[in-house]
DNA sequence: GACAAATGATACTAATATGGTATCATTAAG
DNA sequence: CTTAATGATACCATATTAGTATCATTTGTC
C-alpha cells in the first residue's frame, strides 16, 4: 500500500528545491541535475503543479519555475489529492456490508475511523514544515 | 489508495459468513449464493486461508469449510498480511531524503507514524468484533 | 466399484494503475 | 533567426490486482 505514489513524491522534492532557491527561477534542467529523477516525468509533474496553481512558470530562455505560494501554504494533503485524487482509505469496497446482518457495516466503520485519523496527521504537514523540520 | 484489497474484503466477508454458521461446514457453493462473490477467486482465497491456518478444509462429498481457529483469534491485520504482505505505508519510496540537506528524512518520520497509528487502530479488530459489533 | 460432489493445485488471462517516453507546439531572450 | 526554455498530448512498459480455467484428489452414497 502507498500512502504516497512516486509522482507525489517527486512532486514533494521538485517543491523543495525550488523553494529553497527563494525567488530564482529554477529549470528543469537544474531539477534534474541536483534530484536525479527522470526528466519527461518530471515534467510532466511540473507541469500540472502549475496548472494547478502552485508552481508559476515563464517560459522562453532563462525560463522556469517558481512557487506561486510561499510553503507554507502548500499542504501534504492537497498534493496527495493533485496526484492521486482525493485521500481515500476505502475505495468503495464496502458499499454493502461484508456480514449481510450487521446493518451498518462495522469495518467501514473503523476503516473511516482509520482514514479520519491519517487525514488529521498529514492535515498540517507544509511543504515549509518539512523544509523547517517541524515534524513532531 | 486502498487498505484492504478485494481479495481480503471477501475474505472477511467468507469468515463472517463460515463463523455464523459455527461448527457445520459451509461449502463454496453456499458462499457463493450467500455472497455474491466470483466462485474461482473465491475457491482460490479459501485455499489461501486453509494453508494459512485459518480455515480447515474438509474434501470429498459433503465436505466444506468451517473455522480453524475461533473468531477472536482471527484478527484483521492477520488477513491484511496474507493477501497484501504485511502492512506498509510507505513503500520505500524514501530511502534517500526528499530534501538533500534534511539529514533525516522530515516526511519519512511522519509517514512512519501515521503507519504506527494506523497498525494500533487495526491491532483490536478480530473477525469477533466486527461480529458482535464492538468497534468503537 | 462407479459416480457425484466436494476441495487442492496450478497455470493462465484480463483489466487497471503506475511509471515513464516521445514528439511537436509555443514562447521569449539575445 | 536561433536557441533554450515550457505547454500539450499521445503513447508505451511494467506491475499489481482481479478473475478464469482445468485437471487432480478425496470421500460419501448407491
Amino acid at each position: 500500500m502507498k500512502l504516497i505514489t512516486r509522482d507525489t513524491d517527486y512532486a514533494i522534492r521538485a517543491l523543495c528545491f525550488i523553494s529553497k532557491r527563494k525567488h530564482e527561477l529554477t529549470s528543469v534542467a537544474q531539477l534534474v541535475a541536483g534530484l536525479k529523477v527522470p526528466r519527461p516525468f518530471l515534467r510532466k509533474i511540473l507541469q500540472i503543479l502549475n496548472k494547478k496553481g502552485i508552481l508559476a512558470s515563464y517560459k522562453g530562455k532563462g525560463g522556469g519555475f517558481k512557487l506561486a505560494v510561499p510553503p507554507e501554504k502548500i499542504h501534504l494533503l492537497k498534493l496527495i489529492g493533485i496526484f492521486q485524487g482525493p485521500l481515500k482509505i476505502n475505495e468503495c469496497l464496502f458499499k454493502k456490508a461484508p456480514c449481510p446482518n450487521v446493518k451498518t457495516c462495522k469495518l467501514k466503520k473503523k476503516i473511516d475511523n482509520i482514514q479520519k485519523s491519517v487525514i488529521s496527521e498529514l492535515k498540517d504537514v507544509s511543504l515549509a514544515s518539512l523544509l523547517e523540520g517541524k515534524v513532531k
